[in-house]
DNA sequence: AAGTGGTATGCGAACGATTGCAGGATTGCT
DNA sequence: AGCAATCCTGCAATCGTTCGCATACCACTT
């Protein structure tokens, strides 16, 4: 089958190409009379039309698709906030290239540079990391762009995040409420704007609660699981006294965390409680299962993709950069622990 | 910034458009006066010139992109096949489309309908099941198409999947090994190669070696932790003599067995040894932690890049349908089951 | 009968890059 | 000096759609 094309339906049908082009187009098809759009429009089904959205977008300026980078694909929290934008602009007839920019500031670029490239009318990127300001500002000022999960504070880009402020301070609530004087928190990335909203919001509401913090001497480089174990035997060498709460900034750590606690002899939720971070399918499975944050990631991408699109169609950005809110949910990891 | 084209640095540099192209494109860099190349050159870095891709494949009737049809972005498994293909398209600066059939026929159909009016270069589909033959054969004469992780026998459709009735035989092998004499299987959907391969690799391996095979009454409908549980419980209800040992399709469906065994009273692996499949993260953290078949799903992701590139280039399809072979992890969940 | 307004269609020039063809300039050879 | 080969560049058409403009037709009004 060679590829049909508005001329041939033209022929077929006896009009000229624009006629068809503008029977075929929901919008103008007022614009031609109901008979011919009719005859314009069997003849399409008949021959098998499709548009060739090429040559649409070369002509409109507009390709109805749009650009996500994401740093890892393989990253589970990020699956759901992919659903979301793909299921959304599935709806509207767009279409989304998917890149990975490996928290690398080069590929970064390179990825952005590609989507220019193919003229994306908008690009979604969950991957900003500090450092990454100026690049994007500068991608930003040609493209629509909105910065999801993940944002740049005082760069002046739209973003649309969770309340990681919010759910640090859930967690530390929820620990003092159960009793815990001293408590720990092991930091994911200092380059990452979620985790530095987890770590202020819970050290804010420990400090304003009386509560003693401790912390190991390094953060996270990678928010993984290694990472966690890691920081947790620092912290254990380090303090003279132990905390009886940990505060890990995401599942992974949260169970790296478990391992050195159990290498050391140490029980949790007896000795030590344990929350993390994004509400993982893990944390069900875990022994103990962790108390930890959920998050509307499916609904972020949804939103995310929202906002895209009102920036493609108004030029204007909406007004607040938007953030949505976490939820505790609680496990056996901390319900277990009792002050003596 | 008004966008730069090619007449903006000819120009510039004071010569035509098409020369511009040429000395832009490395294949045909040679056709042009090396000093005027470099004029080209300069000019066009100096405008900040980016080609514009959607033209260039309205021209050259190549879009150097690439269409993925997923079941379930969500789903863990994928995460991985996805990330090989696209670090293996993003090294040959071509682009991925994402689109989810949530293994709904029509939804299917609508995705590959975008994908081909995006004229896309080639389809790839992780998302096949039986029933979508007609559908798949009659876009694989518009496009080059090759079907990974899941394929459709007879077809005559190109495909790169994990070897899954090996995957069966060796979770079969394993627990003969141990000792097992009577065994039992749980079913992912039926109308999914991978998981028929599982299940006929396993089933043959059990009967060659004149072991009992006990199956519920049902296959599961989705392969989910649900599902697990429920078979589990079919299972138990049904049979007069409990097995030794179950093989889950998946992972989560393991979990789920294991949810059911808990429920009765009945100790994993002491009682009854599970296997799972895909060896997802969470097979690490379970009490106990279970053994399961490890795929290599970058690698797969990786290699139905590479097998989409030469339909692309080469018209012709690679001789033998692919399949890698997968490995067996073994865990607490079966070693510390003993024939007594 | 001339003028006005509306509707339905055709015409042709874009969009930006690519490429077959042709021709001008240069070089080498006899 | 004459001729051919080689190299480099320009010309113009093309990919398939879209859209501003012009035009043709019809129906009314005055």
């Amino acid at each position: 089958m060679p590829k049909v094309t508005l001329q041939d339906i033209a022929a077929h049908a006896g009009v000229h190409a624009s006629t068809v082009s503008r029977a075929l187009d929901p919008e103008k098809a007022n614009l031609v009379n109901p008979e011919t759009r009719e005859r314009v429009r069997a003849a399409a089904s008949e021959l098998g039309y499709r548009g060739d959205a090429v040559a649409s977008g070369l002509r409109r300026g507009r390709t109805n698709t749009i650009g996500l980078v994401v740093a890892d694909i393989g990253n589970p929290f990020i699956a759901p906030v992919v659903r979301g934008i793909e299921n959304n602009l599935e709806g509207r007839n767009k279409m989304l290239f998917v890149t990975e920019s490996q928290d690398d500031h080069g590929r970064m670029s390179r990825v952005l540079d590609s989507l220019l490239g193919r003229r994306v009318d908008a690009i979604i990127t969950t991957a900003a990391r500090l450092g990454d300001e100026r690049l994007l500002r500068q991608v930003a000022e040609q493209v629509p762009m909105v910065l999801a999960v993940r944002h740049l504070p005082g760069s002046g880009l739209v973003s649309i995040t969770h309340d990681d402020e919010r759910g640090g301070r859930l967690a530390a609530e929820h620990l003092v409420q159960q009793g815990h004087r001293r408590v720990a928190q092991l930091r994911g990335s200092d380059d990452i704007s979620s985790f530095r909203g987890r770590g202020r919001g819970f050290a804010e509401y420990v400090e304003q609660s009386d509560v003693e913090l401790v912390e190991p001497s390094e953060s996270g480089r990678h928010p993984v699981l290694s990472e966690g174990r890691r920081l947790m035997e620092l912290l254990i060498d380090e303090v003279d006294e132990l905390p009886t709460a940990v505060f890990a900034h995401n599942d992974l750590m949260a169970f790296g965390a478990l391992q050195a606690l159990a290498a050391h002899g140490l029980s949790c939720p007896a000795d030590i409680a344990v929350v993390g971070y994004n509400d993982t399918i893990m944390t069900e499975f875990t022994d103990p299962p962790i108390t930890t944050i959920r998050l509307p990631d499916y609904e972020l991408g949804r939103m995310a993709a929202d906002t895209a699109v009102a920036l493609i169609e108004d030029d204007h950005r909406p007004d607040p950069p938007l953030s949505l809110p976490p939820v505790l949910v609680p496990r056996r990891s901390t319900l277990g622990w009792s002050s003596s």
